[in-house]
DNA sequence: GATGAATGAGGCTTCATTCAT
DNA sequence: GATGAATGAAGCCTCATTCAT
């Protein structure tokens, strides 16, 4: 029931069939680690479990049980159930903006910002699959908590980001005209994001694959050009 | 067991084909009815709720607050919690399948079947918003529980329809056989439902604007053709 | 499940074929009477479903599904759950010492006053059966509230009945002086009244049947004479 | 399903076959112990809220404050509440069987078998009181759970058991054959049993001597011979 | 006399969290 | 670093009771 495999790479064999680079985002030594990697493999966990529950329905017991320690134990760890959620999703949206800043800064043109865009999103998606999953279950209510506000802060972000793009693309006649900008946002951002709900590291597609499909669909179509 | 009742649906009658129908759910606050319109009232309380907050950080003191009464007063009307989610999805669904049963019947070509299956999705976020948005957020821990099995009975039929609509298409002529049709599917699919999280109704697009839009980014993408 | 039986009489095939006594407690007209009729066939109602489940997991909505009623409704009748509870045992009370009052005050020898005494008892159960398996099972708690006192009283004088004939026996050579006689009181006292918990109105054996058998166990023993 | 475990039963060694045992079933109040004794102790104190106030009448809070923790610790230690019950009766049960089987094996005959029986009953409510009070008030509704059907089992184990005993003497011409057996075997376990209602454990009579005592009405009669 | 709907207290249970060992 | 046991707040639900109609 509570599956709650340790979290991506391990397991993933390592730079396989589709040429991708490996994200070894944690490397244990052994069955338990200790120090800082502790942490992460810890926070891996209950980012599976957060994802596949939900974080309300998440017991701290069912992090422990999938950790192999009890549920007291955790604390040793962690302030509270709520800073793994915040750890969790905020190293993951540290790494995002890493990744985001830097296309950001690259002077593209619109569509290959776009582009470039949609394809670190899913490389995100493939590091980071349960906090993005988490991330689109939760963030609306935890944006009420204070110390999620850094949440709405990244969103204005993001928004500006890709809205931006999308208008400098009009402007540029590279995206149609005829469509409101906003809708075609949320088009986009949308339907990148939601892959979260079923993409699962090591299927058949690499991220970029999957990026190159979803980018011809969005920019192209699924129709056959008349 | 709890096969999904089909609701009076008084909103059945919805104004034609394109007219806005102002959402006439129930203004709470308002004096209470009585009769199986209390019912309804409450069930559309209580899948604000849910849609707004998530089903598990909904608490029944939650739901009754919004409507004006103590909680155990709910278990006047409603067995539980569960029964009240049950109720809210069930008839959703079944609403859902009328109006997706009349396109499938209709004998459509598969862009126009995927056209209208897409407009009709979107007068059911229209209508059943709250509902949508749960389903989007609950069904998948849901589907463990014996109680909401018809969930995954309604998602293959859902797949079967769209996914055979697609290949249909691509065998046709009239979509890109270079994609991969998985993909499309849930491509499609994500894209329209996933517009629950954000839509208002009585916004300044109505569902059919919505759906116009969106059809042709999927269909026609969303760059300048060439 | 709530199967409430019309209690006692009106099926009994009145002073049938054991030559019994028929109490016709309450003499119902037709379906539904009014008045203080009313009255008791609700309390013979409550008292079948109070003897069947116990008083505490007894709910007042189970009283009145089987009087074919609202919860709501026995309020018209009844000041509460408790004062069910109340006049049906102080009604069973009064009654049980009407009896024995009358055996008491007959002048009897002590031998002959137990006989009494226990066949009184044993058409007692045949008339209350519900009251007296009430009484079994709810009296050790009840005595803690005041309203409930008179349930001590009648303990009392129930002990000083039957303890002080007892002696009067052992006094007088008719029972055995060897036992301890708080000790034959109790076996006595429970040995008749425990019969409640199986003894079903109308089955094989008439009260006083039941009585006669008892009695010769009781006074001369199960072993058979050397 | 469950199966009525054996519990650790450190009472077992219990002093010799007549010398009073003094209840050692733990002093609430004093300091608490550890481990699986700890689960003993609460069960012990749980009983004895249960056999005083009938179990419906219980809440977990009385249970709680008479072990001196709050209501939601036990449930560190307990399912739920059913779930105390079920091990208060089954580990009572499994000890009572023990007991009854080492009679039944000796190959007495029907007399001693009886003689035994009592005898050994009278054991069993000196060192499990409230369990057996409990068993007298509650069993009759608990058969109904699925959880507690082995209330039902034993109590035709118990029946075969007394039944036979009380058949095989009237054959032997040992028992009275002009009473109806059924009667009097619901006459003896009765009048063995209730005395659970009233005992109390460190009285001024042994377990053996009521039985002894209860042996020679239950046989030979409270009346004087002739 | 009875109904339908609600109240409010309280019951069982869960769970994040703490802390001595 | 981890365990075992407990806390205390809160959650879901039940139920006796009330009352306008």
């Amino acid at each position: 029931m509570t599956t709650a495999r340790r979290a991506g790479s391990p397991e993933a064999p390592a730079g396989g069939q589709n040429g991708r680079v490996p994200n070894t985002v944690s490397k244990k030594k052994t069955q338990v680690s200790a120090g800082p990697e502790r942490r992460r493999e810890l926070l891996d966990t209950a980012a599976e479990v957060f994802a596949a529950q939900g974080y309300n329905a998440t017991t701290v017991r069912k992090i422990a049980d999938a950790a192999g320690m009890l549920a007291g134990s955790l604390y040793y760890h962690f302030d509270s159930k709520e800073s793994m959620l915040d750890e969790i999703l905020s190293s993951f949206l540290n790494e995002l903006w890493e990744g985001y800043d830097a296309v950001l800064e690259a002077g593209l043109g619109p569509r290959e910002t776009i582009e470039a865009l949609v394809t670190e999103s899913f490389r995100e998606i493939d590091r980071h699959r349960a906090a993005v999953a988490i991330y689109q279950k939760e963030s609306r209510h935890l944006t009420d908590l204070p110390r999620f506000h850094y949440l709405v802060d990244s969103q204005e972000r993001f928004e500006k980001a890709w809205l931006g793009t999308l208008e400098r693309g009009v402007a540029a006649g590279v995206f149609r005209a005829d469509l409101d900008v906003r809708l075609t946002y949320r088009f986009v951002r949308d339907t990148v994001w939601v892959a979260a709900s079923w993409y699962r590291p090591g299927g058949q597609h690499s991220p970029e694959e999957i990026a190159r499909q979803y980018l011809t669909m969005v920019l192209d179509g699924v129709a056959v050009r008349p």
